[in-house]
DNA sequence: GTGAAAGCGCTAACAT
DNA sequence: ATGTTAGCGCTTTCAC
């Protein structure tokens, strides 16, 4: 059912149908009524290409996911905000293009992205220090929003994150609360951004308790598993081994674990796992109450958030996009340039 | 740069042009040498929904990711999987379109993603017994290929899986070879097919090796965390404990680990934690070599190889998908039903 | 308030 | 081997 065969059912021309269909003003109420009517008892779908190569939108939103070429990691936290995310696009109407890249590919896709007008608009994903994604989707005029920060000046972008620094400050204080002062810190690579801030975070705490940070404690690699199980082998083997382990990751903590069986040693009161937020709850709470999902579902909100902020801007062009309130350990950055405007577009006054 | 520009800088119609850039063979060697250099230099790239309007094919494969209303995991495989078949999907130039929806609305998307020809063919995620996708599918001619099984007839579909039921029964037995014989299986939701499949070989080996399965020990859950915390604390403070535990999941591993740490138990030598294959080379081959990417890895390759054999099945309609060779441990299935056909499909010859 | 017609960028019959 | 023309299904301008 497309919508000449519509409108000719309904005896009216493709341009009525069309302008009740999308909310024109100019539409008589009843026309509207049966307009609408007829395309539910019909059960008409606007073809989506057609609408887009008409109006130059296209209801999708990309999302850009940089595989590394050196390891084969995808880091599992990405189902989750893709999840949250998602959730927001159907709610919305809006389709969501899954882009998974070799990091090196980056600056291309994006640039194919904007070229072919794939999409109204993108998720950066894994920022990293002055990343220069947002100076190329600003002159691709992309509208964009990082999850995580990259960096740049303030309000030169929008971006939603965890509270990392908090997080890690807030965990370290809670280990040392508990009588640590060895506290190691396995950490992802700190080019990446939310990686400084849990150093900052950490070191933060250290400092503020007199405690010196001992530089052999800290480590910071790609969150794999391995690597976990390595550096923790290795601090524990070591004449003055860690009481504590503050680590990055959900999957680098299992090979921390790993190693601390391996060797023999108990988890729990020796060694304690902390993964930000949610690993600290789990300790502070006692064994009936596992809050170990607390992370995963703020990476879940902070998918919907920001798909929710790049609809947004991408409705209102022109406008920076709202403040809006906060739900779990998130933080925001509101871009205070307009948004690109897209030529063709010529928003209807929505009924 | 679109194809009329483009068509007027080298003085020939559009037509010519795009047969040029398609590979149809009735354009000269020369004009094509010309066009296509032009095409580079002027950095065109052909506005994919205009291609897609015009020919019915989008050049995009949906993926339609069922959340649970009841629980809100996602699960983490998911993205591994997603990356393998999105490297696939970046090799041969098609998008991925990913659709991130509530389990009671998965028939009203594929509905949805039919009507609408927002894709050229589906990865069916998570079937069940008997799963209705299929014949939804097939109903509606949207060609797919199915990851793990769907339990209709042989030929009726394609699919990709895991080699479930051969991977637990292989750790199964291995766990017996230690020398246990009270072994818990923490399962998945055991409509869920690869579920099934995955008790069926616990339950081989078990009785392969004269051993009765303890009813009180075999649980099937959605995999969370905390389910895995949950029963694995009821168990070992039962009078009769486990002293191996078969888990279907990594998370749901993590939350076994925490219920064992918590009762002061010692991890390893008392009870071993065995993921599927991954797990099980970890034990068998001691400290130094971690393999627990093993599985992870192979999930990346049944993506790679579902969309492998849909691309196929979408480019040869009429054809069956072509055999191939296996990676890692993975089983298929092959259609026998032709493709459904594109109606306003008509390939080029491509030189 | 409604409709006719042009056009979005491309492909594919049908000429030549 | 190349061009002409008619769509694909929608929006939007312009006229009534």
């Amino acid at each position: 059912m497309n919508l000449k065969e519509l409108s000719s059912i309904l005896g009216l021309s493709q341009t009525t149908v069309s302008r009740a269909l999308n909310g024109y003003p100019e539409v008589s109420e009843e026309t509207r009524r049966r307009v609408k009517a007829a395309a539910r008892d019909n059960n008409y779908r606007p073809n989506p290409r057609a609408m887009g190569l008409a109006t130059g939108r296209t209801r999708t939103i990309g999302h850009v996911i940089p595989v590394s070429t050196q390891h084969e990691i995808v880091n599992p936290i990405f189902a989750d905000f893709i999840a949250g995310a998602g959730e927001v696009y159907a709610r919305n109407d809006y389709d969501m293009l899954l882009s998974v890249v070799a990091d090196v590919d980056e600056e291309r896709i994006y640039r194919q992205l904007a070229s072919r007008g794939s999409v109204d608009g993108v998720i950066v994903h894994g920022p990293r220090e002055n990343d220069p994604r947002v100076a190329l989707l600003q002159e691709v005029g992309l509208p964009f929003v990082v999850h995580g920060r990259a960096g740049a000046g303030d309000g030169a972008y929008s971006w939603v994150d965890v509270n990392n620094r908090h997080a890690f400050e807030r965990a370290t204080n809670f280990l040392i609360d508990l009588g640590h002062d060895r506290i190691a810190l396995i950490n992802g690579v700190e080019t990446m951004d939310f990686a400084r801030r849990r150093r900052e975070g950490f070191l933060k705490a250290m400092k503020g308790r007199g405690l010196h940070p001992d530089a052999s404690l800290m480590r910071s690699e790609e969150m794999t598993e391995f690597y976990g199980y390595r550096v923790a082998r290795e601090m524990l083997m070591a004449p003055a081994p860690p009481t504590a382990f503050l680590i990055s990751s959900m999957i680098t903590a299992i090979g921390v674990r790993r190693a601390v069986e391996d060797l023999g040693m108990k988890l729990g009161r020796e060694v304690s796992v902390v993964i930000h937020d949610d690993e600290l709850s789990y300790l502070r709470n006692g064994e009936d109450i596992p809050i170990f999902s607390a992370t995963r579902s703020s990476v879940r909100s902070a998918g919907q958030l920001c798909a929710d902020m790049l609809l947004d801007i991408i409705r209102q062009p022109g406008q920076p996009p709202r403040q809006r309130l906060l739900e779990a350990e998130l933080t925001v950055g509101l871009s205070t340039a307009p948004a690109p405007k897209i030529e063709t577009a010529r928003r209807a006054e929505r009924r």
